[in-house]
RNA sequence: GCGAGGGUGGCGGAAUUGGCAGACGCGCUAGCCUUAGGAGCUAGUGCCUUCGGGCGUGCGGGUUCGAAUCCCGCCCUUCGCACCA
């Protein structure tokens, strides 16, 4: 260090090693939960130890570090603890590679963690730290379970769950992404296993309605949980086969009944064997088989051609009384609604597309609200004069060829009155053997006999069949509308969705779009065929997991008793020893579920399941309150004082299944008397990831960048040009960038400053190597203007008198109050850490000339400096307390108070207005606070400029519109 | 396809309520200092310019004295959901 040869450098190795065990020994980060008066919970989501941090984990902690500083200064009560979310795959996976325990890696993991924490300068209350991989934490997790057991909302059922082969366990919906195990990348099949089941269904309600008294989390997450819940509304209706059995179907438009052409089965639903007739036996069960087999990814592909077979089987339309064929297809899913649908052909898409496809009829029920229809004229089928009967109806048509038959008229109608003419002059005018069709906003084919209506699956059959005696190339159509999909010119207009006016529904033709659904539900529920009802898209939650490293689930199975759950004084069950030498569950170890009963003494069996991670970390927020605690979970008490969370920070990667969990299992605990509030976490900010350049070259893959050492980026090894992108830090792409690197090259200070200063908070954003020197040279910069002044700030009061400073004087006076009040309202409230920071940095770019000059007040000099200290200290701490004492104080900046701001010196007694003519800027005007306030002085101030006098002179003025205090515009000619 | 963000200099970004676009930093240019530093200091830096000024916040319209900001229509991009009946 160049410490020897100059003392007054900045050696942030010497200061941040001085400075590093200060607090922890001190205690600032401390907390005492029983404290009621001022107090603020901030938590930072708990990480997962994988073994180390990289500067972008560093870009949370540090948040949430420069948060809790200032909250401390505030005299606030503060806790900000920490722990480690520590079961899981990852540890098992490593234990079993190094044939070692999973304990073995985590905690070294965690040391390793912890270190980090320290050289950061990161503070935490470590007294409460948590650990879900130790028994004392586990323990509360099984106690956790029983509860929700006992209260009916753990339940153990046979299902078909997604079982990734890759990780050897089940997994949750939620933890299946894009098809795809979030974990592993592997597509998931599906397995019928007993599983553990919590019933976050029976809250879906709540959470949804709920999320809106969180006004203080982001936006975005509150829309991704309520996608993710998914309610909607629509009603039951019960469909009987031909056979008697009932299909109970969920539809969101009972309205559309009538238009029930068809039903759909999901593949796997239970009735399609009874309803598949003998010859249907085989294409069912091979589309079966094949369906099974499709990936959840060809699954689950949209622009996908529809596949489906015919059961055989029909059902009754309970309204139309028509009978209806039953098909299957995979577009229908097993695990939403009822796994059966009534198709709506004529107003569902993938109804539609699937009717076309199969040559089902297609009826329209609702009438279209804007009134459209189309009807394309045959050449030939009328004389040359009709286009001039179009013309004198004001009738809308292009005259385009039809193929190679000639000119047709392709015409366009828009409301009732204008079809009606239409449909009588197409019927005066229609050649002999032909036909016209009007299709849209009216359904009518105009036959040289008479008109016929599409209204019922017999007129579907008879039209078709006119229609093939006059034009027979059209023979292999199926349905009417499969006719008209033939033409390019109809194909927009054959299905909507819209809510419009009823038809073709028997009584309730007519019925209003806006009605409808109500009417028609209404009805059901008198009929016994159906009823309203609510479906969500969010099922229960599996916890259920077949490997070693969770906690175990609590239950004993006993012939004669059946599932009992393990008694609360017996809690935890014990992970049992083993030894890691390839993958395991519980089920796997000799001895393990052999036990005896708790309520009748019978031999029984241990369940040999452990719980998802994710049940570790619904509830650690409340444990931290009373971490300590052996006799219970937490102080309801204290819990209910300090929860929910003032401020939770953490990735936008759990917007829905950790703090979806954590929000069910806080109403679960609130509902059985645990705890007094609904909602766990009142204010949430979601920070964005930190990328960074990553290097691939097509031969040799992913590169250091410290190996990338050609200006132009060419491989070392092959020469050739590389791909240059950048990603979020991961070791894969080998583009990590590693906190100790930094630290020991330019001290934590200056990977902290640049991690708050790098962009918004909550915005993903690239590291750069450049943008950290700009960051370590601001840190020289203070430095090397404060230590040589030293002396200067000595016994001087650091308070300064405006009335004995000069123009720069009060002009930096001002500043160190717009300062503080910016700095403050940046980090409290506005979460605008790297605006915080710019105007740390004006203040210091203009205290920086004030201290050279030889005019300083030294008052002022002294507020300046130590306010720029105390408001710079959250961020950069280290070089803050060695500036602090350097400067002569004797107490750590942890005991100052965050420092105030005075009104007066907010108000400028003279202001620059901005005068515009005619919308541009043309000048600057100078004036004083009581000037700037007067609306008509300002106005005759810009005026008198002499830059406007040019710009008006010879002009009329047409207007003059002064904002006072703001600026002047004029209107002139 | 649906939903939510985002698009501003060479780069990261700022503009908090419709009121001076580009704060702050990086990079770059020129110079100074010398205990030759991972430093420090000074000046400049949106584009064009005939040096008057003109243009400029993805594109095209609109509202307004005034628009990065509000409205309408597009384009691009990131993320989430995605055959959800």
């Amino acid at each position: 260090m160049a410490q020897d040869r100059n003392a007054d450098a900045y050696d942030f190795s010497a200061i941040e090693a001085r400075w590093r065990d200060f607090w922890s020994e001190r205690g600032y980060f401390q907390t005492d939960t029983s404290a009621r008066e001022g107090t603020y919970y901030y938590l930072n989501m708990f990480p997962y130890p994988s073994g180390y941090l990289h500067v972008g984990h560093g870009r949370n902690y540090i948040i949430g570090d420069v948060i809790t500083r200032v909250k401390i200064m505030r005299g606030l009560q503060v806790l900000n603890p920490m722990g480690w979310d520590a079961f899981g795959l990852p540890a098992e996976n490593a234990a079993i590679e190094n044939e070692t325990h999973p304990w073995t890696f985590t905690k070294k993991n965690i040391e390793t963690s912890k270190e980090q924490f320290r050289n950061w300068g990161v503070q935490f209350d470590w007294d409460r730290e948590v650990t879900t991989c130790l028994p004392d934490y586990y323990k509360w997790t099984q106690w956790l379970f029983i509860q929700l057991y006992k209260n009916g909302l753990a339940y153990k059922k046979k299902a078909t769950v997604n079982y990734c082969p890759t990780c050897d366990t089940v997994l949750a919906n939620e933890q299946v992404v894009g098809g795809e195990c979030e974990r592993c990348g592997t597509a998931p099949e599906p397995r019928d296993l007993e599983q553990w089941f919590f019933k976050i269904t029976d809250y879906a309600q709540r959470l949804l309605d709920d999320l809106d008294k969180l006004e203080k989390w982001p936006d975005n997450v509150v829309k991704m949980q309520e996608n993710w819940i998914g309610r909607s509304e629509g009603a039951e209706v019960v469909f009987k086969t031909q056979t008697g059995d009932a299909i109970p179907v969920f539809t969101t438009r009972p309205d559309t009944l009538w238009g029930a052409t068809f039903m759909v089965l999901a593949p796997e639903h239970p009735l399609v064997d009874t309803l598949a007739t003998e010859q249907q036996r085989d294409a069912i069960s091979s589309y079966r088989d094949q369906a099974a087999r499709a990936s959840e990814i060809d699954r689950l592909a949209t622009d996908r051609e529809k596949t489906g077979v015919f059961t055989g089987g029909y059902a009754i339309n309970p309204a139309s009384g028509e009978k209806i064929p039953v098909w299957i297809a995979d577009y229908v899913l097993m695990a939403y609604g009822t796994g059966a649908i009534m198709a709506v052909p004529a107003h569902d898409e993938r109804d539609f597309a699937f009717a076309i496809k199969f040559g089902l009829p297609i009826i329209p029920v609702i009438k279209r609200t804007d009134g459209v229809a189309k009807s394309l004229v045959f050449p030939d089928s009328v004389d040359d004069n009709f286009a001039c009967r179009l013309d004198a109806l004001h009738i809308e048509y292009d005259r385009r060829p039809v193929g190679d038959l000639g000119e047709g008229l392709f015409v366009t109608l828009h409301g009732d009155d204008q079809i009606d003419k239409y449909v009588e002059l197409m019927r005066e005018n229609l050649s002999p053997n032909n036909w016209n069709e009007i299709v849209g906003a009216r359904w009518a084919f105009v036959f040289n006999d008479g008109v016929l209506e599409l209204d019922s699956t017999a007129s579907d059959r008879k039209i078709l069949s006119r229609c093939k005696a006059i034009y027979p190339p059209i023979q292999k159509n199926r349905t009417v509308m499969e006719m008209l999909n033939g033409l390019s010119f109809y194909q927009d207009i054959l299905f909507h969705a819209e809510y419009g006016d009823m038809m073709n529904s028997g009584d309730f033709a007519g019925t209003p779009g806006c009605k409808a659904k109500a009417a028609v539900t209404a009805w059901l529920e008198e009929q016994g065929i159906g009823k309203g009802t609510i479906n969500f898209r969010l099922h229960d939650w599996l916890i259920s997991r077949q490997r070693y490293w969770g906690a175990p689930i609590p239950m004993i199975h006993c012939d004669v008793c059946g599932q009992v759950p393990v008694p609360e004084d017996q809690l935890p069950v014990l992970l049992p020893e083993t030894k890691f030498i390839g993958k395991m569950g519980l089920a796997d170890i000799p001895g393990y579920a052999d036990t005896t009963c708790p309520t009748c003494g019978g031999p029984a069996k241990r369940d040999t399941d452990t719980m998802d991670t994710f049940v570790d970390s619904s509830w650690y927020y409340l444990r931290f309150i009373n971490s300590q605690s052996t006799d219970k979970i937490f102080d309801r008490g204290d819990v209910d004082h300090w929860l929910p969370v003032d401020q939770y920070v953490g990735g936008v990667e759990h917007a829905i299944l950790h703090l979806l969990y954590a929000r069910f299992i806080t109403k679960a605990l609130h509902d059985m008397g645990h705890l007094g509030f609904q909602e766990p976490f009142a204010r949430l900010f979601t920070q964005g990831m930190v990328c960074h350049v990553a290097y691939r070259c097509a031969n040799h893959g992913w590169l250091y960048p410290k190996d990338v050492t050609t200006d132009d980026k060419t491989c070392p090894r092959c020469g050739k040009a590389l791909e240059i992108s950048s990603f979020k830090m991961s070791k894969s792409k080998r583009n990590v960038v590693d906190p100790k690197e930094i630290v020991d090259f330019y001290g934590a200070d200056t990977e902290r400053l640049y991690t708050m200063f790098m962009g918004p908070p909550d915005r993903d954003i690239d590291w750069t190597d450049e943008g950290i020197r700009g960051a370590f040279r601001f840190l020289n910069r203070v430095w090397h203007l404060i230590v040589p002044n030293i002396e200067r700030l000595a016994n001087v009061g650091a308070i300064a008198d405006p009335d004995t400073l000069d123009e720069v004087g009060v002009s930096l006076w001002r500043r160190v109050h717009r300062t503080i009040k910016k700095v403050s309202e940046d980090i409290e409230e506005r979460f605008s850490f790297n605006t915080a920071v710019a105007a740390i940095m004006e203040l210091f770019n203009e205290l920086s000339p004030y201290i050279a000059g030889d005019t300083a007040d030294a008052a002022l000099l002294r507020q300046a400096v130590d306010s720029l200290i105390l408001i710079l200290s959250p961020f950069t701490p280290f070089v803050c307390e060695e500036l602090w004492q350097r400067t002569g104080h004797e107490d750590s900046i942890l005991d100052q108070s965050w420092p105030n701001y005075e009104a007066i010196a907010l108000e400028e007694d003279t202001l620059e207005i901005p005068v515009q003519v005619n919308g541009k800027l043309r000048a600057r005007i100078t004036v004083s606070a009581a000037v700037a306030a007067s609306a008509n002085e300002l106005k005759t101030a810009a005026l008198a400029n002499e830059r406007i006098q040019e710009a008006v002179e010879g002009k009329q003025l047409l207007k003059a519109i002064a904002i006072p205090g703001k600026m002047v515009s004029l209107v002139i000619k």
